[in-house]
DNA sequence: ATGGTAGGCGACCTA
């Protein structure tokens, strides 16, 4: 079984790029973040075309939105709302075998690291513990649950460029990483890309819009994951992250899409 | 220390 995830940043803008990386990925299910649309709006018919027939989407106006697209039946289709909000950021559905797959975007939290002076930092600490007290209660110790998605994070020093530069930059600062590393205590996660990455290895899957040259700066970070419980941690065969496509025509996303394959 | 780009939408927000 082959599962994508990406942050598409828009998928009206990007069903193009969407249709291309189904074609040459051939993944059973693919999650996006991001897609900012309403689910009327959503270009469901060409990706059913595809052999996409089967959909969990749920998204919004203007912001966030998360939808899960599959060639594989989904059942027990759900949603999970976080700090009392309804702002589209977690989608989840059973897989053929049992497999809970979930689909997250966790806030980027905004440009200060204070939670005192910015809302939107204090926002993502505040998802990430109830996310986190969520999944201790929801885990069983033989369920095979895949969790992927932006997490906005890049938890390891080889996840981001500069180290020492972004340990006060949002996305690397360390309450956010210790956040984080509660959160995968919680269900035991494996993070699946570095069960075959070295954690000294650089490893991104975003880079900014804003470099004149991304791939000359090569500034990233590896803010977007996949995780599995330990039931799944023997089925893992292997994991891609399509860094060609950060320079994808004609509008690439600022993240690219990460792959992992499970022999299921 | 600062500003750089992108998408959605509606006269500015979030990333």
């Amino acid at each position: 079984m082959r599962i994508a995830t990406w942050n598409i940043n828009s998928v009206r803008m990007r069903l193009g790029l969407l249709l291309k990386l189904i074609e040459e990925e051939a993944p059973d299910v693919v999650c996006l973040q991001e897609t900012k649309t309403v689910d009327a709006d959503f270009p469901l018919a060409p990706l059913a075309e595809r052999g996409y027939a089967h959909a969990h989407i749920h998204g919004m106006k203007s912001y966030n939105g998360v939808a899960i697209l599959s060639r594989l039946p989904l059942e027990a289709t759900a949603v999970q709302h976080w700090c009392d909000r309804e702002d589209c950021r977690h989608a989840l559905a059973m897989l053929p075998g049992g497999i809970e797959l979930h689909c997250v975007y966790i806030p980027a939290g905004g440009d200060i690291p204070d939670p005192a002076v910015n809302d939107k930092f204090a926002h993502k600490l505040r998802f990430l513990d109830d996310m986190t007290a969520w999944l201790a209660e929801h885990r069983s110790p033989d369920r095979p649950m895949v969790l992927v998605g932006d997490l906005n994070i890049a938890p390891l020093e080889a996840d981001v460029w500069s180290h020492k530069e972004l340990l006060s930059v949002v996305s690397h600062t360390p309450i956010e990483v210790e956040k984080l590393g509660a959160m995968q205590r919680s269900a035991g996660w494996v993070d699946a890309m570095r069960h075959f990455v070295p954690e000294t290895e650089k490893l991104y899957t975003w880079w900014s819009y804003r470099a004149r040259d991304w791939a000359a700066s090569d500034r990233g970070r590896r803010l977007d994951h996949i995780w599995v419980t330990p039931p799944l941690k023997p089925a893992l065969t292997g994991i891609k992250v399509l860094r060609d496509a950060r320079g994808w025509e004609p509008k690439p996303s600022d993240h690219v899409p990460v792959i992992v394959d499970l022999a299921v």
